[in-house]
DNA sequence: CGAGTTTGACCGGCGC
DNA sequence: GCGCCGGTCAAACTCG
């Protein structure tokens, strides 16, 4: 409505963090990307909207400073470093086979789309969908397969907090289906779900950092069930975009939430925010030690299954790797891993903007 | 015509 | 139990 910044529904550039060094990081707020999970458990933990608006962002989310941040463990290579932080997500239920291949790409962990688990007995998302579909028959198809979900606190919840410079679009195509102001914030939040699948139960929620304009907070529930497209062209929405000029582009990321998104966004290209794989690999590699839901013993089958099911059916877009390329050069590293400094000026832009997501992050960026 | 966005209304979770 | 407020639906509309 007034804004035009649903049009930057993009997260890119996860910050490579450890959990424990999201525990003990305090807020910093500006060039970092920062994430973290909610825990919507029904006794403790203050759910993401109450951490957004009761703390502020920034005191809750971990913050990453790429241009200063190093590593306590002495040189590591950026490989290893991603390694290290998907193992707790990956290893547990990665075959062996599936492993050695995380090793020898360890991007693929980027183009990764974790499901959602197929049928299973007991789940907490199943339980949810009975329930809610029981009390909302909803005759549309799409209902069907994606019940409303008001049950905020079992929800799989992974928030990110994104740099409006960090914005882009990922390799999903994602639908808009509701925006709502938030109270106690100047800015709206928008309601996305995955376009790609009708079937797929992703979604995300994107908002303004109400505390620092020029961040986004970005909040995925629930995981896609389907590979990711390997083509941008092919995804739903993108023939909305519109070439962005700079000048649009600086509009929407630098307009606060006050300004009118129609004005800014009249190409309604607003959600088809297109981003690099890595947005999908974000909340995965980059932190998925915050999963939210009622039963951590759930959480934990679940992502079993998520994270098996996902490498199973993941496809990873040839554009993926030329990009992985072409961060090598940019950044300097070589096959052997980082060197020099560089890396980490801005990892993210590098590993999240290869040439063609960088065209569609502008686009989509501007387009908005 | 298909796909996406906008927007008001509805529903239910959650705090008091 | 009540009310607030977040999340979702779905009709209407826009755009290519």
């Amino acid at each position: 409505m007034e804004l035009d910044w649903d049009l930057h529904a993009v997260v890119r550039g996860c910050s490579t963090l450890t959990s424990s060094s999201s525990s003990s990081s305090s807020s910093s707020s500006s060039s970092g990307f920062g994430y973290f999970y909610s825990q919507a458990s029904p006794s403790s933990v203050l759910d993401t909207e109450d951490q957004h608006q009761q703390q502020g962002i920034t005191n809750n989310v971990m913050s990453f400073s790429a241009a200063s941040y190093s590593y306590p463990f002495g040189p590591r290579t950026a490989i290893e470093e991603l390694h290290e932080l998907c193992k707790p997500f990956f290893t547990k239920s990665l075959p062996q086979q599936q492993q050695s291949l995380q090793a020898s790409s360890p991007l693929s962990s980027f183009s990764v789309a974790p499901p959602p688990p197929p049928p299973k007995p007991v789940h907490a998302q199943e339980k949810q969908q009975r329930s809610n579909t029981n009390k909302h028959p909803h005759p549309g198809g799409d209902s069907v397969n994606t019940p409303r979900s008001k049950r905020r606190k079992n929800q799989l919840k992974r928030v990110c907090q994104v740099p409006v410079e960090n914005l882009s679009s990922d390799i999903w195509a994602w639908r808009k289906y509701g925006q709502k102001p938030i109270k106690g914030s100047p800015y709206p939040r928008g309601y996305y779900r995955c376009s790609s699948s009708k079937g797929c139960l992703a979604r995300k929620q994107v908002e303004r950092n109400r505390t620092d304009p020029t961040m986004f907070i970005v909040t995925y529930t629930a995981e896609h069930n389907h590979p990711a497209p390997t083509h941008r062209n092919s995804l739903a929405g993108s023939t909305r975009q519109k070439p962005l000029t700079p000048q649009a582009a600086t509009a929407t990321t630098t307009n606060g939430g006050e300004s009118d998104e129609k004005a800014l966004t009249p190409t309604k290209s607003a959600s088809p925010d297109i981003s690099v794989a890595e947005e999908e690999a974000l909340p995965q590699h980059c932190e998925k030690s915050s999963v939210s839901r009622e039963e951590k013993g759930e959480d934990l089958a679940d992502d079993d299954d998520d994270d098996e099911f996902g490498l199973s059916d993941m496809v990873i877009p040839d554009d993926f790797f030329d990009s992985f390329d072409e961060l090598k050069e940019i950044t300097g590293i070589d096959d052997d891993g980082i060197r020099g400094d560089n890396f980490f000026v801005d990892p993210f832009s590098a590993i999240a903007m290869p040439s063609w997501v960088a065209n569609s992050a502008a686009t989509a960026a501007g387009g908005s």
